[in-house]
Order: structure tokens, then C-alpha cells, then sequence
DNA sequence: GTCTATAAAGCGATAGAC
DNA sequence: GTCTATCGCTTTATAGAC
């Protein structure tokens, strides 16, 4: 995300190998990792198959790096939720404000990190950093009941695959160019996780 | 899932086309539809690509099977909560509380469901129909909040994404067999979704 | 950096025997 | 109801020219 537009040369179209990676992510996205071929990576790059090999060592590798991406993005966030000092409660809540920040400046990694099958060893090494994850936060939560920051008559590991799964639903429909900012986007879903939707 | 159990007979499986379809869907969950191949199948059934042709036209024809179920279950859903009588709030309620037993009951089907890409006719009428319910649920929403039965500062359709986000995240954790009931479960999420998790 | 050509393997689907 | 054998096509990946 730091460098694009292979600054049109005229003739060759002369791409590297970040602009493979952003086309096989989108396209991975859009068709699913196994129907997507290098071929049709190739062509919605304007190139033959031959020439995304020059970039790139194999397809599995492109999927490699987006989960790469994804998950040092979500290790991040646990992190800091983990080591930060303070109430397990407002540690949750920063969680999950930061959660969704990187579901947005990140959504196609994170999509494709939350569709993983484990097909392959990267995949199954994904899957394992993934599990990790989602463990320390529903630590996070059980400390967060424990301390009577939440309420206490629901299963705080429920209460965790519950919030994180809105959490990452996001992937599936929100879109940085529409019309609901990431800012916005957070406001709503802590407000609705943590007040409830009820009218006051 | 009416019938099961091919009566093991000795000697030849005698497979019949539901147990075909249960072994097929069960393999798309795990290791995806593309990646699934009419081999993998024959194997878990202990048979060959052939006897598995004998029950069924096609590999697309067992992804179709399954999605008509998931579709038809929440199209009832939705007719339900949609033609009832009564506050548009509590028909809410009881569309989101059906929701979650409809993935209890068809998970298996309403997971591919909601992994379906749209890569061959068959899978965008899915989700045509799909997104046919989803626009019913977020209409629902946006009346709740009309009638002042839900909080009115969030945007209505962000309140739909988000939670039914929640509810069909259910398929990626739930498990019938495990220590959770249906009911807790429905229990549990409406109380989320409603009231919220902060202590009171 | 991209091309043509091709190797090597896998896959969906069919034919015909038992 | 299941088998062996095979067709026809697609796919990943490589070799070597420009």
C-alpha cells in the first residue's frame, strides 16, 4: 500500500511484485483462492501467465504474504491490549475499537485470513496464529467479566466468538469508499455490543 | 436428513444420493468447494469417482442441493417475520431468534451458503436470493427503529449488517454437539444484541 | 519484464463390464 | 451400485527466446 501506479511506461506495462500481490488479493477475494488461477491473475494485470512467474515463485506464495499482512496486523492489536495497563474492560473495548480499525485499513488480508481452510501448511500455520488470537481475546473477555466491567449471567468464551464474530463479519460488507467512515463504523459496533440495541 | 445409515450391507457400501450429498457438503466445509474434488468424496464414501457419478449429474449439482436448503429455511424465516402481526420490534426478536435455529439446525448448508462467491450461475442465484433476504432483515431493522422500539442513533442499516453479521458468524464456532444449547445460544445473542454487555 | 511453447499432473465427466 | 479405463480439458510451473 505504500508505492502503486507502476507509472505507465507506454508499451510494456512493467509491473513488480506488489502490484501481483494486489491483483492475486483482489482476485482471491472476489472468486475464492483455489478457482482463482494464475492466468487469470495474469490477464487482469495485461500480461501472459509467464510473466507473473518472473514476480513471484508460486500462487501459494501471494496467499503467504496476505495473511502475513493480516496477522501482524491482529498481533499487534492483541499486543497492546494484552501488555496496556488498566481495567481488563477498557482494555476490551480498545480491542475491539482497534480490531475494527484494522479490519478496515486492511480488509483484504483480514478477508482472506478469515476464509482460510487449511488446505496447504501455510494455510494450517495461519489457522494456529489465528487460534492464538482469538484465545487472548477471549482472555480479555473473561478477565473484563471477572473484574464486573461486563455482566456476568453469559458464558464469557460465548460472549467472546459472539463479539469478535460481528467484529469480523465487517470483511463481508464494509467498504472505506462508502459512505459510513471507520470511525463511525466503531462507534456503532461498540455502541451496539456494549449498550444493546433496546431504546433507551 | 430424513433417512441414514445405508443399512451396512456387507461387502458393497450401497450408498444412496443423501449420503452422497452429506459426505460432498461436508467436504466443501472443510477443505472448500474448489478445492474439493469428486475423488475426495469417493474416498470418504470408500468408493470411486464412478459410483459417485452414479447418484449424481454433477459436482455443482450437490453445491446447488445444499444452498437451496439453507435458502429455503430463511426465506421461511424471513416470510414469517415479515407477514406476522404485531410491533415490527418483536417481529425483530423472533426473526433473529429463528435466524440462530435455523443455523443450528442446517449449518452444514447455510455455512457454504454464506461462502458462496458467485463463480458459476448456480452460485449468483444464491446469492441473489440471498441478498433478497438480507434486504427484508435490514428493512425489519429500519422499522424497529421507526416505531421507536430500538435506539434511533445508529444508522438502521448498519444495526442490520452488524447484527446478522453476528448471527451467521454462529457457523464459523457452533457446534450442536458441543456444550452449548440452541436455546442458550439464541439466549445469549439476543441479550448481546439488545441489551448490551456493560454491567448494570 | 514479457513472450511462446511445453511439460507434468490433476480434474470433471463418460463408456461399458460385472 | 460399483468397478476399470479413458477422454478432453485445465492448471501449475519451467525453459529459453526477445
Amino acid at each position: 500500500m505504500t508505492e502503486q501506479q507502476p507509472r505507465a511506461r507506454r508499451g510494456r506495462p512493467g509491473h513488480d511484485r506488489a502490484a501481483v500481490l494486489a491483483a492475486a488479493v483482489a482476485l482471491f477475494i472476489r472468486k475464492g483462492y483455489d478457482a482463482t488461477t494464475i492466468d487469470d491473475i495474469a490477464k487482469s494485470l495485461g500480461v501472459t501467465k509467464s510473466a507473473v512467474y518472473h514476480h513471484v515463485d508460486s500462487k501459494e506464495e501471494l496467499l503467504s504474504a496476505a495473511l502475513a499482512e493480516a496477522l501482524d496486523e491482529l498481533d499487534a492489536t492483541v499486543a497492546a491490549a494484552t501488555q496496556a495497563d488498566g481495567p481488563a474492560t477498557e482494555r476490551l473495548h480498545e480491542a475491539v475499537r482497534r480490531s475494527v480499525e484494522v479490519l478496515v485499513a486492511h480488509q483484504p488480508a483480514v478477508t482472506l485470513l478469515l476464509r482460510v481452510h487449511g488446505n496447504t501448511a501455510t494455510e494450517v500455520a495461519a489457522l494456529e496464529r489465528r487460534r492464538r488470537i482469538d484465545r487472548a481475546l477471549a482472555g480479555l473477555v473473561r478477565d473484563a467479566v471477572e473484574e464486573r466491567g461486563l455482566r456476568g449471567d453469559l458464558d464469557p468464551d460465548v460472549v467472546s466468538r459472539l463479539l469478535f464474530g460481528m467484529v469480523n463479519s465487517l470483511v463481508e460488507w464494509y467498504r472505506p469508499t462508502g459512505p459510513v467512515s471507520g470511525e463511525q463504523l466503531a462507534q456503532a459496533l461498540t455502541a451496539l455490543a456494549f449498550e444493546g440495541l433496546d431504546a433507551r
